[in-house]
DNA sequence: CCCCAAAATGACTATGATATTCATTTTCAT
DNA sequence: ATGAAAATGAATATCATAGTCATTTTGGGG
């Protein structure tokens, strides 16, 4: 982890950047919080620490973080986008549309067929989202009541 | 077509609306049009036969649209969403990168496979995103030319 | 055809997420 | 320590979309 934070600063610097105390405390928060935040979230959760850290710089590191590749943004058409750490191997995503809850999951077969579909319409795919929308366990009327509201 | 359209607005007069010059043109326009335009598109489309129409309406008449069914609203991280006529049965996008061309596929076992992860995760979904991005067959290089730029 | 209340329209403004600007502060090689 | 480049944070700009509101359209009685 402290390896990590070094190794990307280690990276911006190789690349003419500079060090910087707000950005990596930024990024510890980051990589170190539950996944899939809010530029918002991050923020205040970085401002509790630092007081007058601002949001420009985190944007900016976020966006720094996703060119680089360590980060991925998410788009659940909330409004905002949430970011995740990049370091985990690839999944896609389960979003409950009553709590919000993110589940993740990593389906082999789907991911197949998704180069075998794009290969057959002469497509060279370089990413994809896929992000099912429901109820989580939590969220979904068991038997039959709650029909309204 | 004109069936549509009447069809439409015979459910929004059931609802307690109105029937409208502009709505009627707007909606003509989008289901006549190829699929996946935006709200600017439609905007500039519709302006062709009156000039004043605002892009207030074409806003309100597609979230109706949507509202109602007969539109579908799709966001392929552009910036702003497209729309595009919910009549074909469902399928997914393959989204090129390079020229913005957008090819549409279905692929049932896909579908499957969505069903069954959800359900081991004990996740009722009750829709999906799912977008490829990458380059189509006209953008993509061919042999191994052009690695930069 | 006329009236009129409800609905729709379109110009304008508001909103909210994100990007940009810019004066100030940090960083760091010399 | 010094200075130039980079980073910061507050303020402002941007851009898609939503809301406001005065005006126009619609459509069901007279
Ligand atoms: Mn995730
Ligand atoms: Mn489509
Ligand atoms: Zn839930
Ligand atoms: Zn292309």
């Amino acid at each position: 982890m402290e390896r990590l934070l070094r190794r990307i600063d280690d990276e911006i610097v190789s690349t003419g950047g500079k060090r910087s105390r707000s950005r990596a405390h930024i990024m510890g928060i980051f990589f170190r919080s539950g996944r899939h935040l809010t530029v918002e979230e991050l923020t205040r959760k970085a401002r509790v620490k630092n007081r007058n850290i601002g949001a420009a710089t985190v944007y900016r590191t976020l966006k720094l973080l996703a060119r680089m590749g360590y980060a991925k943004e998410l788009d659940f058409g909330e409004g905002a986008k949430r970011y995740e750490s990049s370091l985990t191997a690839h999944h896609d995503h389960l979003v409950c549309t009553s709590c919000g809850n993110v589940a993740e999951f990593e389906e082999p077969r789907i991911e197949k067929l998704q180069e075998k579909v794009a290969r057959q319409h002469g497509f060279s795919p370089t990413m994809h989202r896929l992000a099912i929308y429901g109820q989580c366990r939590g969220c979904a009327p068991s038997g039959e009541k709650e029909k309204t509201g």
